[in-house]
DNA sequence: CAACGAAATCGTAGTATCCGAAACCGTGGG
DNA sequence: CCCACGGTTTCGGATACTACGATTTCGTTG
């Protein structure tokens, strides 16, 4: 029975760690020039539609504990990429915004992963990419 | 018109460290009786069929440099989980391989995974879970 | 045999991540 | 009005991951 195309991992998880890992490096090593590590490039991206969020938001966002991220906050705050500032209705949470040049890294952050994506789908059939988003959101909904 | 169940992520990248995150926290919540970290439950998964593997094939299986792997095998092997050996072949190479105490833990952790992989993919139509892998090969191998 | 390349380890440094505790604020009950 | 409770963020501390450069050992090629 060739086994040549199935090597030794049926495993959905493992499959997805490895693939996590090897895009991580891939995006980080593209945009070397922003000198930024893989949390604060996810956050960033995860901002760049530009609408604010919290801190707690942001941390479902990412799949971090807010703890975590206030660290990454900080890092980002002193390159002056985003601002914290009060909310509006809430006074104990803190919104999360992008500044002009947060909004310039994070749109360099979008288009260098769009463009891996396009990379990679290019030759896929859309129901391929249809399956790996409900299975992806499966995952996630049962790990919540 | 309801966009409730399309939030603002159609990125399939940025829901790839989504879903990793939240799988992670899961399964190292599942397995806190084996008192290991993500990357030992990750290097020890890979290892469950048995077969031993060299450092560097551990590595590309993980998605890490073999560097990083030292200090984790280091841990594996203090807990009596995994011994290194001479590679027949190459005497450069380590070989890695699993104790009768590492195959037990790798066993739970395949039936964590497993049990996981079960639960969140029932529901699911098998080309959804074909059409993951695909894209999961396929972001895996524009990345190497 | 001499030179080059590959494999693994070690030392060093920078982050990531979480936990517990504290400070602040919003909400509901007396 | 005041008070207790829960949610939000931050801080301090501890553990571990990860990578880079240098080193050692070994295979391979000329």
């Amino acid at each position: 029975m060739g086994k040549e195309s199935a090597p030794a991992d049926p495993s959905p998880l493992l499959a997805l760690q490895r693939a996590t890992h090897a895009t991580l490096q891939v995006i980080a090593a593209e945009l070397a020039s922003l000198d930024m590590t893989a949390s604060e490039i996810n956050a960033l991206a995860n901002l760049a539609d530009g609408r604010p969020r919290t801190v707690s938001e942001l941390g479902a966002a990412v799949g971090s504990r807010p703890t975590t991220l206030t660290s990454v906050l900080d890092r980002l705050d002193r390159r002056g990429h985003i601002t914290r500032g009060p909310h509006a209705g809430d006074r104990r949470a803190v919104v999360v915004e992008l500044t002009p040049s947060g909004r310039t890294a994070a749109d360099q952050v979008r288009s260098t992963l769009t463009e891996l994506e396009r990379r990679a789908l290019a030759g896929l059939p859309p129901e391929a990419v249809a399956g790996f988003h409900q299975v992806l959101q499966a995952l996630t909904e049962v790990s919540s």
